[in-house]
Parts: structure tokens; sequence; C-alpha cells
DNA sequence: AAACTATATTTGTACTAACAAATGTTGTAG
DNA sequence: CTACAACATTTGTTAGTACAAATATAGTTT
């Protein structure tokens, strides 16, 4: 077993996660990242997140959040305020649609990780997480 | 350990290898897409390949693999020709500049895959991909 | 041969991603 | 108070992704 074949095996293994979550979120119209960002609000349990708090919570590090949440937005999920305090920060909360949107998506995405990784025995999932902490990125 | 914890922790490891790979690819302006390409081309030993060959072959099975080809033959890294028996067939290969440019890039994402999981036992890497085989995607 | 079906590729559209540059705002040094 | 640095977000650009529709060619039926 060599060290690509471990390489090409979680990159495929991802694709299919993805494909997956994707092919269950699009019916409801939202994309895997804008739900990620309407998970992070609701974490926020009302408090205010600025752009760059959701950044950081976000899998991807990227710079156009600004544009995901402009769709959110559009679908009335978010809220965008500019903080009075700090004019240069905006404040993002998550709407009561958004939260009741959530409710109904929730259940939807746990079945679909369920039906991925559920008949793992619990020891088998706790050692792919120990083995994919163990990777190094540096 | 639940279900979500596990998919969370392959959607990370997954953003991760990703961005080391496109990082060592990028000084020598290609995306791992294109790297992929040109080495299930290498693949063919001269033979040619259909585009659907190279779309069945690839991890994404997205369709514009037209796209993502058009700048490989920009880059005179492939040759794009229509099949004479079958015009509606095109016939790729990769170029000599190709091959060569792959026999420079191969060592270096080599480098990078074995500095990820290199470090892992072999038994250890054979249990991450016998754990990501027992996955289930329909 | 004309109409139809299947095959192979290309094109269009909307969205996401990575990165750099630009914009607007605040705080601070002189 | 002006200049400048630091901060927070937005915008621009290029590339990749997903999906649908369009185009072009080949084979088949009538």
């Amino acid at each position: 077993m060599n060290s690509k074949q471990v390489v090409i095996s979680l990159i495929k293994t991802n694709y299919h996660i993805n494909s997956k979550l994707m092919s269950v979120l699009k019916p409801h119209g939202v994309s895997i990242q804008q739900f990620n960002v309407l998970r992070i609000l609701r974490g926020q349990k009302g408090v205010a997140a600025n752009l760059s708090t959701v950044q950081e919570r976000m899998v991807n590090k990227m710079s156009n959040t600004t544009r995901l949440i402009d769709k959110l937005i559009e679908k009335a999920l978010v809220e965008r305020i500019i903080c009075k305090e700090n004019r240069r920060k905006i404040e993002l909360y998550i709407t009561d649609k958004g939260l009741s949107f959530l409710d109904l998506i929730d259940p939807v995405i746990d079945q679909a990780e369920e039906k991925i990784v559920g008949h793992l025995k619990p020891s088998e999932k706790e050692k792919i997480v120990i083995l994919l902490k163990q990777l190094k990125f540096n």
C-alpha cells in the first residue's frame, strides 16, 4: 500500500460524499457551503457573527464568503447589518426562516451521513478519524 | 464517535490534501485536474483516448472536460485530432512536451503525497483504504 | 433518401473556489 | 489635523464544477 493509493482513495471518497450531500441539498435549493454557513450562524445562538468569524469556521478558507452570503440573504435565510460600533464590520444573523429551514434539512443530511458511514462499527469510525488526524499537511 | 464527525473529518482532510497538491502544482502552471488528465493520457501509452474515455477515468464526472483539455492544448501538452473513422469522436494524445512535463512534476507530487501519509505504518495506510472502501454511496 | 435514434462532443449558464487587488473604515504617529 | 498603517469586507479575475441544451455525426427504419 503506497502513499499515492491512500491519497487517491481519500480524494475519491470525498468526491462521493460531496456528490451525495449535494444531491440531497439540491431539492432544497442550497449548496453545501450555504448550508454550512447557516449552521455556523445558528451555532452563534443569536450572537452576531462577522464575516471573518464565519470564514474561520468554514472548511474552505476562500474569500468570496461575501457572495455566498448574498445568496442566503436573497433567500431571506440570513440578515446582514453594518456594525454600529465599527462600520468596517458586518453583523450576520440567521433569520427565523433560516432556522426553520435548518430544522427541515438537518435530518435529511443526518440520514445521508448515516447511510454513508452508519454501518461501520463505532471502533471503525473512531479508527478512521484517528488515522486521518495523523496525516500531516505542512 | 458519530457519523457526522467522520464525514467532517473526511471533508477537512480532503481540503488539506487538495490545498497541498494545488500549491505544489501552481508554480508549474497546471491545476490538479489538468495534471490528472495528463496522467490518464500517458497511461494510454500512445493509444488515442476519446473524450469519454478520459472522462470515465477522471475522479470528477463533469462534462466540461472539453474546456479542461483546451487549456492543455494551449500549453502544447496535449494534441486533439478528429477521428477519421468516426468523425464524432476525437483522439487525444499527450505530446512529448507533455511527457517531459510529467517527468518533471511526478516526483514533486510523489514527495507531497509522501509527506502527507508517508509517516504512517504500512498497516495503517492499508487500514485507511480498507475502511474507506467500506463506505456506501447509494 | 427522409426521418428517427443513438452516440460523441461542445456550448451555455449559474455557482463555487482561490487569490489578488480595491474599497472603505478605524486607529495612531507626527 | 494629516498621513499612514491596520483592519474588514467587497470586487475582479481566472479556473473548475454540475447540469442541461445544442450541435454534429453515424447508424437504422421505413
